[in-house]
RNA sequence: GGGCGCUUAGCUCAGUUGGUUAGAGCAGCUGAUUUACACUCAGCAGGUCGGGGGUUCGAGUCCCUCAGCGCCCA
């Protein structure tokens, strides 16, 4: 450890500039190994960090230095404070996004179906139809496309200075981060905590994927209430319900009105008829129908939206599905029990038409049909409500029922709770978006994706004589086996030849939500099953966007809550939106995303942590250049602040504490320690701004106040007692300033550190106010420096006034003021006459502080 | 519909358990001129703290209410 009062060294260059250190200190980081995660350290020693695995398949955005910068400042801070800090970095790479990318880029498409084909070649440009290729073919693909973009990303963190240890780097779809997903999920299945089952699922049917409820969003959409009359089955007149989904007509399976609505009241128990089809259907009554809503009585179908399957779960009632996975519309039998039509053939030539076709397609026949039979009663009446959306995709989800994995957390939802209450959040009042989300949860968390880059299910299931799929025996691989690809892979005791075969086996033939596996980033990095586990788990700090408190930070609680029965991390630190310049929110669509590389080139690395790091945590920030220059401007008068005062402190003297006696230099240390003091009990509280805040304050002030206050005495003799005191008080505090603000700006201050230390200032130690050795005898800590700082500032006033130099002399000054100032100001004298260029200087007792100038002719 | 946050100088923001005359930076204006720094320094000006009501000796701060903006959940 290099001593924080180290001699001044030579290497002060004449012309300081921070351009293009950020390259010189990237290079000597790596040699130094400065920010390497020591592996023998314990968990009392450590604290780790467990960061975004960020999907690389997105564009880079500004957003990508914001919330990394406010974790980067904490991990300098800690590892300051003598921990050993944990900081990997992981891409989160495989998914949907790495898919539409690998689509768009290649312009190419995956048809599993297709053999592998060893020396394929992507098409140079994407054509205008897409290229079928093989799934193996795809994946590589996708693996070549995300090798690329994740070092653009790094490229990116590195310039920013995030001291990352990059030895750590993983990926989610690594082959390690597999396993780790795998034998997590064989974990859940052998304590029940993961299903599978035939359900009502969420559908993207552009994307052919099963998505989860973290995935929704509403997006308000216009739509028209269609009215529609069913004729009652007793024959005694008609019902008129009212729906935006026309098209669904015939998977229709009850009507359903609130129980206490005194309209159809008269008809729970009864049946209608479904106009067109003829099938017979209940009339039912349930809280969840809304009597304001339409006619206020509404149509189940299978399914028409989440409704209609709470409904039918409730309810009891008969399954019709129609809607298939690629959004049109199935066969049905309607002289079938499924679908029992009291007119076989009216109805099953009408469906002739609607089979095979869109959604969009159907209502449209649907309408003109309902219209001809007079069955559609009156104008279309034109509405907007809330659709579901899967958050990626761009058609309204459709609701299928297929085969799916579900982790069950609507049992453990009081048990989440729990958990968010028990975790320490910053702002704290982040914790509200957890717990709303956590209460609203609906469904179990689907983590079946009918996708082909992901992480397999580790399951096979064996296929009775018949070729059936056997799905209550599921074939499960060893954990020293993880990962298989059921795909590939072969299950114990069968034989390739054997796969999906009477009497064989057939591998699941889904992947994982990306969200399965990236909940387990604190397993991945820290090597769940090795002793490097217990060395960091629980984790310290989580940071990330509020963005993702429902997917990434709730996900991750569960893996953790289940798998650990603890909290995956103590701390979570959020942080708020980037807004374009103009304070709105940046989006695609709105095409004003800001790409952080210019802004980095043109103000450099400090000047844009400096800007992130001003916002504090949980409040959107807007992009400002402005805010950028200004952190440039300190940066730069760290630079000649520490050039100036290294080269008072010639010779090779050793000064320190001991040597600061002078009333004023002992002043600026008590102010100094209650600087340290303020500021690391900001950083203890996460609060990083406040300590940048009150560091960047102390810091102007001691360059242009002390500084002048004894630039005179520092330029003494060496010998003397009060130049010693000054050059020894200039020294502790540039020490003490320039690792204050080392969390900040790690490349000005570490150029700045190396020209008198050996060491990194990112590994020096924090500044404490033990190492100021404040013996407590001052009067009040500031009241000898601020009364000289008052008494020079009327002197500047007057000399601005005068439109006079500042250098100017000044005849005589004369000062009153209480007692107390004028011995404060006593104490100071020679630097207050230095700094002012005053000649005589004249105390005199008043109940209040005036200053009267008069400037020599 | 339920919840959370914000509203302080032209702009961006501090303002900690209520306590002198509400602060800073930027922008603006007026100057200085170079033995750390022109990517500099000094000075000036600029605010009925979103509106209304209440508690209090005292409210930017606490309570109620209204409004606007943003977000979360349903």
């Amino acid at each position: 450890m290099s001593d924080a009062f180290a001699p001044p060294t030579q290497r002060v260059p004449d012309k300081p500039t921070v351009d293009g250190i950020e390259a010189t200190w990237l290079t000597r980081w790596d040699d130094e190994a400065t920010y390497r995660f020591d592996r023998d350290a314990t968990r009392d020693t450590v604290f780790s960090i467990d960061t975004p695995p960020p999907t690389v398949s997105g564009s880079l955005h500004i957003g990508h230095v914001f919330s990394y910068t406010h974790a980067d400042v904490l991990a300098r801070y800690w590892r300051m404070r003598g921990k050993d800090v944990f900081y990997p970095m992981g891409w989160d790479d495989n998914g949907l996004p790495t898919e539409r990318r690998v689509e768009n880029f290649f312009g190419v498409r995956c048809d599993p179906s297709l053999p592998y084909e060893a020396d394929f070649q992507p098409p140079v440009k994407p054509g205008e139809r897409k290229v079928s290729i093989s799934r193996k073919n795809f994946v590589e693909l996708c693996h070549l496309l995300t090798a690329a973009d994740e070092e653009v990303f790094k490229t990116l963190w590195r310039h920013l200075g995030i001291s990352i240890d990059w030895s750590l780097e993983y990926s989610t779809i690594s082959s390690h981060a597999q396993a780790v997903s795998q034998r997590g999920f064989l974990e859940m299945l052998g304590r029940g905590e993961v299903y599978s089952t035939v359900a009502p699922t969420l559908w993207d049917v552009d994307f052919r994927t099963a998505v989860s409820q973290a995935e929704l969003e509403d997006r308000e959409r216009p739509a028209n209430y269609h009215r529609v009359a069913f004729a009652r089955a007793d024959g005694e007149g008609a019902v008129e319900i009212e729906t935006t989904r026309p098209e669904l007509l015939a998977s229709c399976v009850a009507l359903v009105a609130h129980p206490d609505d005194e309209r159809y009241q008269p008809l729970f128990g009864t049946s209608v008829v479904t106009p067109l089809f003829h099938i017979e259907v209940p009339v039912v009554g349930h809280e969840l129908a809304d009597p304001e809503k339409g006619s206020g009585i509404a149509m189940v179908c299978t399914f028409g939206d989440t409704t209609d399957v709470l409904w039918w779960r409730e309810l009891q009632l008969p399954t019709r599905a129609l809607i298939g996975r690629d959004g049109r519309f199935l066969p049905a039998d309607f002289a079938s029990d499924d679908f029992p039509s009291r007119d076989v053939e009216r109805a099953t030539a009408l469906y002739a038409e609607m089979e095979g076709k869109t959604v969009n397609q159907v209502r449209a026949a649907m309408v003109d049909a309902l219209r001809e039979s007079g069955e559609l009663r009156g104008d279309l009446r034109p509405i907007t409500h809330p659709v579901k959306f899967y958050e990626k995709g761009e058609r309204p989800l459709e609701i299928v029922t297929s085969r799916q994995w579900f982790v069950a957390t609507l049992a453990h939802r009081d048990e989440l709770l729990a958990r968010g209450e028990e975790l320490r959040w910053f702002p704290d009042f982040m914790r509200h978006r957890y717990r709303s989300w956590v209460e609203g949860l609906n469904i179990d968390w689907n983590i079946s994706r009918q996708r082909f880059f992901g992480v397999p299910f580790p399951v096979w299931y064996p296929l009775d004589g018949n070729g059936a799929i056997d799905f209550d025996a599921p074939i499960l691989p060893a954990v020293d086996d993880l990962p298989v690809d059921p795909s590939s892979d072969v299950p114990k005791g069968y034989f390739e030849d054997q796969r999906n075969e009477p009497n064989g086996f057939a591998g699941d033939p889904d992947v994982m939500d990306t969200w399965a596996t990236s909940s387990l980033s604190p397993q991945i990095a820290g090597h769940w099953g090795t002793d490097l586990f217990e060395r960091i788990f629980p984790m310290d700090l989580r940071p990330q966007g509020h963005e993702i408190i429902r997917t990434w930070l709730f996900s991750t609680i569960v893996r953790s809550h289940l798998q650990h029965h603890a909290l995956p991390w103590k701390n979570a630190i959020i942080s708020g939106w980037v807004l374009d310049p103009d304070r709105k929110k940046m989006s695609k669509s709105l095409g004003n995303v800001v790409t952080p590389m210019p802004l980095l080139e043109q103000h450099g690395a400090d000047a844009l942590r400096y800007w992130a790091a001003s916002g504090r945590p949980g409040t959107d920030t807007a992009i400002d250049e402005a805010q950028m220059k200004i952190g440039r401007r300190l940066a730069i008068k760290v630079l000649n602040a520490s050039k100036f005062v290294l080269g008072r402190l010639e010779g090779d003297t050793l000064l320190g504490p001991s040597d600061v006696t002078q009333p004023v230099d002992r002043d600026l240390l008590a102010l100094l320690g209650q600087l340290i003091t303020e500021t690391t009990v900001a950083f203890d509280g996460y609060d990083y701004a406040r300590a940048l805040e009150r560091t960047e304050t102390f810091f102007w002030s001691f360059c242009d106040d002390y500084l002048e206050l004894v630039k005179i005495r520092a330029y003494g003799e060496p010998d003397s007692g009060a130049t010693r005191s000054a050059r020894a008080a200039l020294s502790v505090t540039l020490s003490a300033l320039q690792r204050l603000l080392a969390p900040f700006l790690p490349f000005v201050t570490e150029e700045v550190w190396r020209w008198w230390h050996d060491e990194s200032v990112h590994v020096a130690p924090w500044p404490s106010v033990e190492e100021l050795a404040i013996d407590g005898a001052n009067v009040g800590p500031g009241s000898i420096y601020f009364a000289l700082c008052d008494v020079l500032e009327a002197v500047r006033r007057e000399k601005s006034t005068a439109k006079v130099s500042q250098r100017a002399e000044v005849e005589h000054c004369a000062v009153h003021g209480p007692a107390s100032l004028l011995d404060a100001v006593r104490a100071g004298e020679g630097d207050l006459c230095a700094a002012g260029a005053i000649r005589t200087l004249e105390l005199s007792e008043a109940d209040e502080l005036s200053v009267a100038v008069t400037l020599a002719v």
